[in-house]
DNA sequence: GAACCGCGTTCGTATTCGTGAACTGAGTTC
DNA sequence: GAACTCAGTTCACGAATACGAACGCGGTTC
């Protein structure tokens, strides 16, 4: 299913998704020359000169005031503020996400599933010092957060199997790099309705994530990101209620649960 | 309008720009179905037939359940992400927003100018209970906030007037409608060096604004937004106050004003 | 049950775009 | 100051798109 890639879409607009790859790029790995982008992308930069010009003009992109490096423009704003606005699962999760957030005193974030990524739409600070950065619209391996460890965890085996690459490159020393491990981890995730994971994406920090129950396969999550050093005197086993609690909660209030 | 094609730009991609055009348009005005997008957008919906499903593909716009409404996707966060954590003005001016923050107690946003708006790139919220709704990406008319009349009074007064419509629809029963009296405002704020907006864009809230003397002409400014109910006692005045000084205190660091 | 929406989809052709190669022009090197 | 590099720009032609019209399809209305 989903022969997504090649040739196999018959009618797709090939300047329209060059338009948005170099989007994605930019987001990616960062501003560029026309040149630089070309090889990057693999396109002539002779296609990709009326390309930038259009989307300068168009408010997509920018220049550098030299005018020679194209960085993602203003309108990026606009279009995630807008789809912030119209995403029905946030406004139901978000009086959710205040509750942990106060009672834990920790980040706690809500992430949403994007192929074998996961890409945080919400989030709450900690009000402690030491915290963790991160924001809005940041796209993470699924497989290596405990939020997208979490929304795997409710999947088939053989769905999970084909969102964890079998070459993981280490974030921490801590990482899980064989994809065998990380299955079992995600088993176990499966069983206990809750998932973890310890300095895997960021030295010194613990997170626990579970789905919001809204829809049948879940592809959102939330999960509460802490210090270790904060994790003592049966804080861990708190907060892992606390999630546990939340998503009951809205596991209660969950009429429209009729989708896929 | 733009149907001529008598424009100066001769070589612009006409299926980039509908993709680019299609994300605005519903962001601006919300989902629609082919047929409704088509007719919005004046594309014949065979034309727009090819271009959302490579959209959808692409992760720039989703369906409904149902499959038939389309809206914006995810890739639309990560894009804003992007942005924002490659902004140069941003980083320069978060732990200014900060200080404001917390002198003010009050909602302070950051905006730069798009056109004749303003686009919210980054805010701090106040702690009272009562406060404003807004966002990071939000766009508003930068002749009716303050936070834009700022911008607007840092520039020639031609330039002004171009960027104030003759015709403006009022947001409240406050709002300034006639373009001369706008102009006069604005150039009020040009002599005080900071701008004013009361209950304009939001019943019972005034908001001040001055720019970032960050480059030549600016381009982006901070606005603090106050209930009118907490402007007694001299506190306007303090507002006022620490905005300037704010404004100062980035003037002396602004050491690469080189741009423009 | 036939006509009628509103929805998405397909098809053939005229139109437009994408592309390699050639060109300008500013900085740098030798 | 000639040669070199890196940046953007232009052009003509083959390749891909855009579009009007027709089709399929599930509802609703008469």
């Amino acid at each position: 299913m989903t022969q997504t890639s090649a040739d196999s879409t018959p009618s797709t607009v090939k300047s329209a998704a060059r338009a948005l790859d170099l989007l994605d790029e930019i987001a990616l790995r960062g501003p560029g020359t026309q040149l630089q982008l070309s090889s990057r992308m693999g396109i002539p930069k002779s296609s990709l000169h009326a390309l930038v010009r259009t989307m300068v003009v168009k408010g997509w992109l920018e220049t550098d005031p030299t005018g020679t490096v194209y960085k993602l423009g203003m309108h990026c704003l606009v279009a995630s503020s807008a789809y912030l606005d119209g995403d029905a699962v946030l406004a139901r999760a978000a009086p959710i996400l205040d509750e942990v957030a106060a009672a834990t005193q920790e980040t706690v974030h809500l992430g949403r599933l994007d192929g074998d990524h996961v890409i945080y739409t919400g989030k709450r600070e900690s009000v402690h010092p030491l915290r963790m950065h991160s924001a809005v619209g940041r796209r993470l391996p699924a497989y290596s957060t405990a939020l997208g460890r979490a929304i795997l965890a409710e999947m088939p085996v053989e769905q999970r199997a084909a969102l964890v690459p079998t070459d993981i490159k280490a974030m921490t020393p801590h990482t899980t790099v064989t994809k065998d491990e990380v299955l079992e981890i995600i088993d176990t995730a499966a069983v206990q309705g809750y998932a973890t994971e310890s300095e895997e994406s960021c030295l010194g920090v613990r997170c626990f994530g579970v789905t919001l129950p809204f829809t049948r396969h879940a592809t959102d999550a939330m999960s509460v990101s802490v210090p270790i050093s904060r994790l003592g005197d049966g804080r861990q086993d708190m907060i892992i209620e606390t999630l546990l609690a939340a998503r009951a909660k809205l596991a209660a209030t969950a009429d429209w649960s009729a989708s896929v």
